[in-house]
DNA sequence: ATGAATGTGAGTATCCTGTTCATATTCTCG
DNA sequence: CGAGAATATGAACAGGATACTCACATTCAT
């Protein structure tokens, strides 16, 4: 009865061995992100999480020791899938303008399923403990796609982290209020979202 | 019994009279704007704001009927404000950088005193009952003044309410963000703010 | 077939929350 | 001064929600 765990790959309290528990694993993962962006943090309960995921609670606790340890789960995924998209478009050197497609089409599409997931991630779900060294990861790695970006496009070396900084979170800020309004796949604003960064990485200089 | 209160500002239980009373209030929305920025909706009990506004919870059931009336009021200010600030930047005619560089001092200092109210109420305050009209109102007005001043510094007529939509919403982006990492009072940041929406409003066009 | 892996969900033990009310203090104004 | 009105207090309540356990049932691999 004492068994020794070991050391499970995430904070899991067991780790899944069959296709079906892993299903099990995949699905409250998905049904969290699903709370997670409908209901934001304040509305995420680990029962409304099995309960969406179609599972007994008591499932979700044989895998996950704590709520937080499903958060964590839950947020390596997204920035997982969100890094993956910015490190594919701004890979190889290719024009301002494709570029600024690719990022555009990539970002929306890593949002148009939860389509509030990331902000209540950045904003309000709770960072404690080792989940603070996987936040900052991933946000000096995104920060670094960015900047890469900005320096291919732009000569000036000053402000190159300044801008990278700048240019994510305005991205950020524009998908996100999309998001809100069901406005994520409206061409016009695709549009506009492209033409904004290629103004400013363009940057005119108009006094 | 029968006596007429005027004009009720907000949906009050009771018109604060005297001098005391009008602090009360002030302090208690003050509070409240406090603890919605710094612990967000799920952190906002009714106890938490009387508490840190100093004052006893039956002074604040004795103006505010109850917890949503408060959002409320905290609501109505803030918009308040930040409309104030759009409207002066975008008054009379003035080159675009000047606009630009007003628009970013305003909005940073609207922001700077309780830097996440203004996400926090878009994005988790709940909106019911008669609120979704002030809120929508206020959306409606703040739009307008974005796109009042797209069509100053744009010639082209098509996309005006989407080209508002970006803009406002790269700017809301971008100071959130900075709000996030307490770096509101960067001028390298404000620098780049003003370049960016410089930038959008010229509109270089580079295929 | 047998033990391990997996799944169940009613139940528990807290913890909070919004709100009231009886009472105390302070003000206004004749 | 003093009387009634305005204002302030905070313990208490009623109710709900929550994270999490456990004893047991079912399904798998071999």
């Amino acid at each position: 009865m004492s068994t020794r765990i070991a050391k499970p790959a995430a904070r899991m309290r067991k780790q899944p061995r069959q296709a079906r528990s892993i299903a099990t694993v995949e699905a409250i993962i998905e049904a969290g992100a699903h709370v997670l962006s409908e209901l934001g943090w304040a509305g995420f309960s680990t029962n409304k999480v099995a309960e969406a995921a179609g599972v007994s609670i008591g499932s979700l606790y044989q895998y996950f020791p704590d709520k937080l340890a499903l958060v964590e789960a839950i947020r390596r995924r997204h920035f997982d899938h969100v890094l993956s998209v910015i490190r594919e478009a701004s890979a190889e050197a290719k024009p301002l303008r494709q570029f600024a497609r690719e990022l555009v089409r990539g970002m929306i599409g890593a949002h148009s399923i939860h389509p509030t997931l990331h902000q209540v991630l950045l904003d309000e779900a709770p960072g404690d403990r080792g989940s603070r060294a996987v936040h900052a990861s991933f946000q000096a790695r995104y920060l670094e796609h960015y900047a890469a970006a900005v320096a291919q496009y732009r000569r000036r070396r000053k402000d190159t982290e300044t801008m990278a900084r700048v240019l994510s979170s305005a991205v950020e800020g524009v998908i996100h209020n999309a998001a809100r309004r069901n406005m994520l796949d409206t061409p016009e604003l695709q549009k506009q979202l492209v033409e904004l960064i290629s103004a400013y990485l363009s940057g005119s200089r108009a006094t």
